[in-house]
DNA sequence: TATTGTTATACTCTATAACTATA
DNA sequence: TATAGTTATAGAGTATAACAATA
């Protein structure tokens, strides 16, 4: 129950952080799994960012108008839609990233690394446990 | 970064216990916050749960709908309203404190007593770091 | 004027179901 | 029929702004 609200409250901070740098949550998880490897169907990332399809598609309409991603159809399959970033969308992360750095610290302020590495593991179980 | 991603799955998963139980994260804390002291008028609720007053009514509207608590005007301040548990509230405060304590056994599973409460003033500090 | 609470409205994130188009 | 994606709709939680009642 304390562990419950600690989480959330951590959990916000971070959504916080990414809105005030001009993104989100969802955005983020995007981007970073573009960034590691794309292009990449819609299936594959909403699996990825742990949305349904339909969820992904509102997020990624919000994000091509916004000129991030572009989205074309794949010759090879024309179901399939293949996700690229933009020069925008990655400048978009590199934002997203420094934000999400400068939180981190402020986030770890008084942990030493030993400690951090303890916490790290800690949490990793707590999620494992939740089915996560 | 990968410490937001567990507190966020760690939060949600208790909320979907809450739910799971017939509840939910803001009308666990409100029934937590009444069951501590009452009758307590809404500026006071709204404080501790962490919402503003329109979205506390939002969610009293709901509770006093279902017969959880009751809502009565403060004889001495008229502007006020006292809001009470009735038997129904105090029983799903039971059944959701019921849920919460299983969720917590779950969570904490492989954990030893001490490594627990390290993690546990862990987190307390970690959420001091966000302002929380 | 200041405080308490409600109403109206809106926004974000998410989901399900029905649909289109492709295979 | 099965898969990829979109559209329509809905619901939970939150917020701000305008308002009414009371002090």
């Amino acid at each position: 129950m304390v562990v419950a609200g600690a989480a959330k409250a951590v959990s916000r901070a971070f959504d916080d952080a990414l809105v005030a740098a001009g993104g989100s949550r969802p955005m983020w998880l995007i981007l970073v799994a573009l960034q590691m490897r794309q292009p990449r169907s819609q299936v594959d990332l909403a699996a990825e960012v742990g949305v349904r399809d339909a969820t992904l598609t509102h997020h990624l309409n919000a994000m091509e108008s916004r000129g991030l991603v572009t989205r074309e159809r794949d010759p090879a399959n024309r179901r399939t839609h293949q996700v690229q970033l933009t020069d925008a969308g990655r400048a978009m992360f590199f934002q997203l990233v420094t934000a999400a750095q400068a939180h981190d610290r402020r986030l770890r302020a008084g942990f030493g690394d030993v400690e951090l590495a303890a916490l790290r593991e800690a949490l990793g179980r707590l999620q494992a446990n939740v089915g996560g």
